[in-house]
DNA sequence: CTTGTAAATGAATGATCGTTCATTTATTTA
DNA sequence: TAAATAAATGAACGATCATTCATTTACAAG
């Protein structure tokens, strides 16, 4: 690592900027939308001519690409390094980990779903295949749970997108202002997911239709 | 109306132009979203020149505009005249016509909620109304159902957002080819949420965190 | 201090955008 | 059939788009 001190301080400049074209390009896209942000309004938020932008990203879209593959990537990380009291059981695990990092990260997941249709095909598979890793996460759980008997054993797979959509939608409407906290938000959600899925001792599934 | 049936029928031909002009941006928007869909593409569509779709719409906004001015109404209209067996209580009623409707109508529905934010103030804020009133409707179910004694009374908002959240998501993953039916699907979001928000007899709500 | 390279500039490229408009074509009214 | 009006055409408008590139500037290495 300390070897290659001096390499990664020739480039120290280049990254700051890349960093920075990726901060203003995730404003704007989260935003306006990637179709109706330009290579001029990036570059005039980092301070710099269009041109400049080529010196660190191929194209418009590999802009795209990488916040969004970015995004997987530290999602999934943080699961795997995500800390709970050890009683907390994984569905609730589940439930605050995505809520609190949705409600951190509002932009990213914003972009990460909103502007899936706009990856070119290759990119867009990467980003499915990640996608699908942290959907299984959630399949697992509720699977485990069904073994155990303490979930409703239905539809694990559509259980889950409905979960997710549910949670994912949040930072749609939450503001700071708003009369409940993040806090009562995550507790709020966190009965709401139990509730649905957890078989009560004594109460069988019900008949509907 | 029979009265008026001439002056009808004088505007048959371009009545027919504009509908398919909506068609047409329907499914683009639905497909690339707004921003990405030039005019000229719509035209191609229509089998029309450009400058013909100005006749119809005063511009692109105006069709945009026009789409989600009409589904709102639509849906609103929708639930007003749509009718369920006398046993069936709200909130399924709900579920099952939100499920059916978003199955039904899937480029409405994902247009309506994909490019809101390419909406100019002015028409922003009147869909925002009319979303407001369709929120209203299933706020409305959970806090009568609350007075009951039936649901769980915490945030009746929240749980509005969370549910139709969750329901909305649905033509996001759904395939008419997968392994569920569109019934196996409402049923199964039909017992999410009626979980999700029942205060089953004897059953205190769960203290978490 | 010189050299090599990274980073940014400034100007230009061809393409495409939404929109306008005088004109032509189609259809309905009188 | 003649007049009126709706609808569509074809060509053009200026603006903006992503991207390229020769050149200049900044900066670290030897």
């Amino acid at each position: 690592m300390a070897a290659q001190d001096t390499k990664v301080q020739t480039r120290a400049k280049g990254q700051a900027t890349a960093d920075r074209v990726r901060a203003a390009a995730m404003k704007r896209f989260a935003q306006a939308g990637y179709a109706a942000v330009s290579m001029r309004e990036i570059a005039s938020d980092v301070g710099v001519r269009p041109g400049a932008l080529y010196n660190h990203f191929q194209t418009k879209q590999d802009i795209l690409n990488d916040l969004m593959l970015g995004h997987m990537a530290q999602l999934l990380d943080a699961w795997e390094t995500a800390d709970f009291p050890d009683h907390m059981d994984a569905l609730e695990r589940f439930v605050r980990f995505h809520v609190r990092y949705h409600l951190e990260r509002a932009d990213e997941v914003f972009i990460s779903y909103m502007e899936l249709r706009n990856l070119e095909p290759d990119n867009f598979e990467t980003i499915e295949t990640e996608r699908r890793k942290y959907e299984a996460i959630l399949t697992e759980i509720l699977e485990k749970g069904a073994q155990d008997g303490r979930y409703t054993p239905e539809h694990p797979k559509v259980t889950t997108r409905a979960i997710i959509a549910m949670l994912t939608g949040i930072p749609a409407w939450f503001r700071e202002s708003g009369p409940l906290s993040k806090s009562d938000i995550e507790d709020h959600y966190v009965n709401l997911v139990q509730n649905a899925v957890l078989r009560a001792p004594g109460q069988s599934p019900r008949e509907t239709g």
